[in-house]
DNA sequence: ATTAAAATGTTATATTATTACATACTGTTA
DNA sequence: TAACAGTATGTAATAATATAACATTTTAAT
């Protein structure tokens, strides 16, 4: 379970919103969106995406530069992310299977290397892409 | 072992640059640093760069918007990509483990999805950084 | 020689993210 | 409740990353 943390005002407002989209957001997208609730600045953007991260509330999907609710009780902290992109539809989402979160999380490499975090993109083509 | 392509001028010269630099590099790195040789604008940079991807030679560190040549005889292309990073150092080294790729590669999950790509980033601290 | 594909050159601009600095809020402890 | 530290906010400017659009040239296969 997530830890219950107080948002902030701006916080809130910028989790409400990335929450309800199911899908992930750019922060300049998100910018646009929420300037109706007062946010007018990117930086305001950026810190409140930079702390919902820290919280483990979203994540960044990394290689689109954008941001996504966490859907999975097991993180807590954004320690050990993985999601399955469509290359064709951009669908994202969160996959959550504990056997390759074991896998991940237990890796050890040959070169002493201590790991705290991970964070995995698998690309394809989604069910209804495929069939297309 | 990478099929050998003949590179373009452009290619070759960005990659050669890269190659030697033994360290993620970033695009606008690349760009100052190849203006003597008559590179002259980001596109440039940004083209051969997608190319040498395409083609497997070099590998995007995505959570550090940084490229760095492939060091692994056995990517041709680049779909199956893990790096370990240290979060002090920002040290980045890519990782040529046979089961780590041979178990992500075959990974499969409940949503039918076809992968044929995946890039992974473990963070932590390396050896050098763990004992300072 | 013709042709299609790939690569290049150039300018402008879009997108993503941070620096710097001033101010205000929140919760803890003296 | 005053003082303090830590966190959050507001605002402007700018840095860093990446692409669009269009014209031209090179390459390699017929």
């Amino acid at each position: 379970m997530h830890k219950e943390i107080n948002l902030s005002k701006n916080q809130q407002i910028i989790f409400d919103f990335i929450e309800k989209a199911k899908e992930p957001l750019k922060a300049y997208s998100i910018l646009f969106n929420v300037q109706k609730k007062g946010i007018k600045a990117p930086l305001q953007v950026y810190r409140a995406l930079d702390k919902l991260i820290e919280i483990g509330k979203i994540h960044k999907v990394e290689s689109r530069n954008a941001f996504i609710a966490c859907k999975s009780s097991s993180c807590e902290i954004s320690q050990a992310t993985a999601f399955s992109i469509c290359n064709k539809c951009e669908n994202v989402s969160e996959i959550n299977n504990p056997k390759l979160s074991k896998y991940l999380t237990n890796f050890e490499d040959d070169t002493g290397m201590q790991y705290n975090k991970y964070n995995l993109e698998f690309f394809g083509l989604c069910k209804k892409c495929k069939t297309k």
